[in-house]
DNA sequence: AGTTGTGAAGGTATTCACAGCG
DNA sequence: CGCTGTGAATACCTTCACAACT
């Protein structure tokens, strides 16, 4: 059985937050994870108890971080191997990540990158082959790529995606500030920083419920 | 009262999609919505029930644009004259912003940016001023400055932010991988590269709830 | 006919409260 | 004892179904 988006969405984050904290192996408790992310410690404790971890990784102190850690990933579904992601559109923006270094040993690496001006590939360096945007079907099927980043200026971003979900693509991680319409069964997720600034005010605005 | 959450946040996606839709001012339906959100268009209907618009905003073909958009920015609490936004880190991801377009004549505007490298300082071009990080206090209280959007290093992502919220920034647009602490009150998105990855598989991997 | 608008029903996620365990 | 783990209670959001309007 599945794990509530919500959920498995707090669990991703908390998966990288005991990642990070690199050396520290001491147990940490729902209340401490409270303090650093601001979830209340019955939510994160319900969370991981949906998630069904093995009994080594709790103890009457709190959770152990890697094993904790470890027992997300796999429950998420994460790959052992790096889940292969492309970027689209080499602009200042896509450009800015090809020598991003915040992927560090985690689940994800980006193996290719496309854009339709020819020049701009070949000034661009990368550790990873760049491409014109009309090899996209071929590389993408090839290398198994899963999930593209998209960073086109808006005007062609709703072509671009289009292509890209035509190509097999089955998650679209969207810098650009288009709402975007794809098929049933393909995932979105909103990071332009338009998008980031209204989700801020809405929330703000969303507190006056009390 | 306020709006739930959740619909607040479509609403403000909602609000962006009718702008970007330029010239076309006619009526649209709460199925045409669905089409190009993937959202069911009885919530769409409910959404925008729960926000109270004026009559004239929908009529028996579906809802005139300009005016439902302009309704969800009064009813989410969108200045009238743009929210001032500054950026911190100036390096290959923070200086894209510099001349990014994507804001057009939106609710937000960039209006300061600050590194602690002088010399990038000097380098850089924008159309807003640029500032050593020193002056960050002085500046953001100046120009009232509501939210950062935040490209520092990871290393220094939770130092930087401790320091934005003690300036009274209340909302921080995450860009760096690091999942920040805050204190109540404040907002952050995340919006990393790597989080809306991670994200991506745990919405995928929650499908399996059938 | 085709649309919106909305109370009521249903489903999901959060919160509570306490049992259980080291 | 202080912590986790979890059924039960609550709150929240979504979905439904149909009335009202043009």
């Amino acid at each position: 059985m599945g794990l509530p988006k919500p959920t498995a969405e707090r669990l991703s984050q908390l998966a990288r937050l005991l990642e990070q904290r690199g050396g520290k192996n001491a147990p940490l408790s729902s209340a401490e994870i409270e303090q650093l992310t601001g979830w209340p410690s019955h939510t994160v404790r319900k969370d991981i108890s949906l998630l069904g971890i093995p009994p080594e990784a709790s103890t009457t102190l709190g959770y152990a971080p890697a094993l904790l850690a470890r027992a997300i990933r796999e429950r998420l579904g994460f790959a052992e191997k790096a889940h292969p992601c492309c970027v689209v559109g080499l602009g200042r923006l896509g450009s800015a990540f090809l020598d991003y270094e915040g992927f560090g040993d985690g689940p994800f690496t980006l193996v290719a990158g496309f854009d339709s001006n020819v020049n701009r590939l070949e000034i661009l360096k990368a550790d990873f082959p760049l491409y014109p945007t009309f090899k996209m079907k071929d590389v993408i099927g090839r290398l198994g790529i899963e999930f593209a980043v998209l960073c086109v200026p808006p005007a062609q971003a709703q072509a671009a995606c289009d292509r890209l979900v035509e190509c097999g693509i089955v998650g679209v991680v969207n810098f650009t500030p288009v709402i975007l319409s794809v098929p049933h069964g393909i995932e979105v997720e909103n990071v332009s920083i338009i998008d980031a600034l209204g989700t801020l005010v809405a929330r703000l605005a969303a507190r006056s419920n009390q």
